[in-house]
DNA sequence: TGCGCAACTGTAACACCTTACAGTTATAGG
DNA sequence: CCTATAACTGTAAGGTGTTACAGTTGCGCA
């Protein structure tokens, strides 16, 4: 239960892990060094706000999958409901689900008993460039038996889901998966900032110091670089990727 | 070192934290159970991308805060650039800073040990409103001295860095802060995701159904609401505050 | 020296957004 | 019953964004 080796031992594997395998095992890993039979690590990057990149790396039965996909459960999910709404981690015994109310949740959970996901726990992500991820772990053994293990994993488990989260991150950032996150320059930088906070093309201009001809061309450039078919779309994807700094103060 | 019973009374305290107080307070006994002096809670919240709502909650010695804001460390704070920019814990000693290079970080840092912040750690926070933030904990001692203490409570200040901050997540819902995130009706919502993706008013009203001046109408409603100039600023406060659902499939 | 690229500038036609005017319908709460 | 609010619709003038045309300057690199 968290001796000072076993976590430093699963970090440093995280250092390391290079390609979608990689994460997998160290995934795995985590998974058996703290007692549990499955893992499910879900990410959406913003690419787009309707159709955002969704990378899944999957140690669940594949029945499950299937099934899951199948009924479209992503939609209804509590514990995904529970990590988009929160940053906590979720055990999933504490869940308070009315089958009258919470119908769908509720079947959820239900039959994801029935096929070995018995108990378990959903760490929130939210990484550095809009990213929203969950990971979970669960055991086919009941919540009694398991309650103690997992309330001692919870602080291992939430540090090393951000640690799993990074590797993704270097995949992303070494292109070896379908979608690298584009490069925009300083100044196309400095016009979506100020276009976000609602600047027309003349007073960007103003604040710039160039003629309002440049700012225009800055901004078409960098929402060719984003695969924006519009100014709006080309503030909304730099906001919720993370490519125009907010300051801290 | 992160007995059961310690942890779990932390949280707990948490979760009835109420006001900057008490807040105050729960970082406090955080930073004494875990052995250190000091501790400094900042977060940034996009109510605008240039002028964020800041709020920091600070164990620091006055001193230090003075001079640190007097010559804007914040802008150059190594810690603070780590968590910007990565999700993981940072240990100071970690830092590998190059006074030549890096000048004004290895200064902030320096100055900090004159003041008493010998030796610490940082931890990310991100929350699922958009708020970027850094808690930290720092101790008098040397990092010689302090690591191994450290690198074995960094689960649980990670874990507890979460806690803090859903904390400050509900006096914002409480109103307890110069600062409430608007709420948009549904169609609101809607149009602005469609604005998001670029669309124009008139395939907004496709989309949705209903005549192109009623989307209008709608965003109109909500830059109003999000205290927006323009359909671009409304566009940005509403994906930088997640107020814009995006679906994890 | 030649190449690519960031940064810069200008004009013109057309599409789109913004603002201000003036309404209707339905639902929830005092 | 009255008020507030969500959701809906229309017209018109004027400001702004988009696209396509055609360039210049300066820097780093092979």
């Amino acid at each position: 239960m968290g001796s000072r080796t076993q976590i430093d031992g699963l970090i440093d594997m995280s250092l390391q892990a290079d390609g979608v395998e990689g994460i997998q095992q160290l995934c795995s890993a985590i998974s058996e060094t703290y007692g549990f039979d499955h893992f499910i690590y879900g990410a959406s990057f913003p690419t787009s706000l309707i159709k955002p990149f969704v990378l899944v790396i999957s140690g669940h039965p594949d029945a499950w999958r299937n099934h899951y996909q199948a009924h479209g459960y992503l939609a209804v999910d509590p514990a995904v409901q529970h990590c988009t709404r929160s940053i906590r981690p979720l055990i999933w015994q504490d869940l308070t689900l009315d089958p009258k109310i919470d119908e769908k949740p509720f079947t959820v959970m239900e039959e994801a008993r029935q096929f070995g996901l018995v108990s378990g726990a959903s760490l929130s992500i939210r990484g550095s460039r809009g990213e929203v991820g969950v990971l979970s772990f669960s055991s086919e053994r009941t919540a009694w038996q398991t309650r103690p293990e997992i309330d001692g994993a919870i602080p291992d488990l939430y540090l090393l889901s951000a640690y799993v989260h990074e590797a993704v991150g270097r995949l992303l950032t070494q292109g070896s998966l379908p979608f690298n996150p584009p490069e925009l320059t300083t100044r196309e930088r400095e016009c979506l900032l100020w276009a976000a906070e609602g600047k027309t093309s003349w007073e960007i201009s103003r604040i710039l110091g160039i003629s309002e001809r440049t700012a225009i061309f800055h901004l078409q450039n960098a929402a060719r670089r984003l695969n924006a078919s519009s100014r709006q779309q080309a503030v909304a994807l730099a906001v919720s990727q993370g490519l125009i700094s907010l300051q801290l103060g």
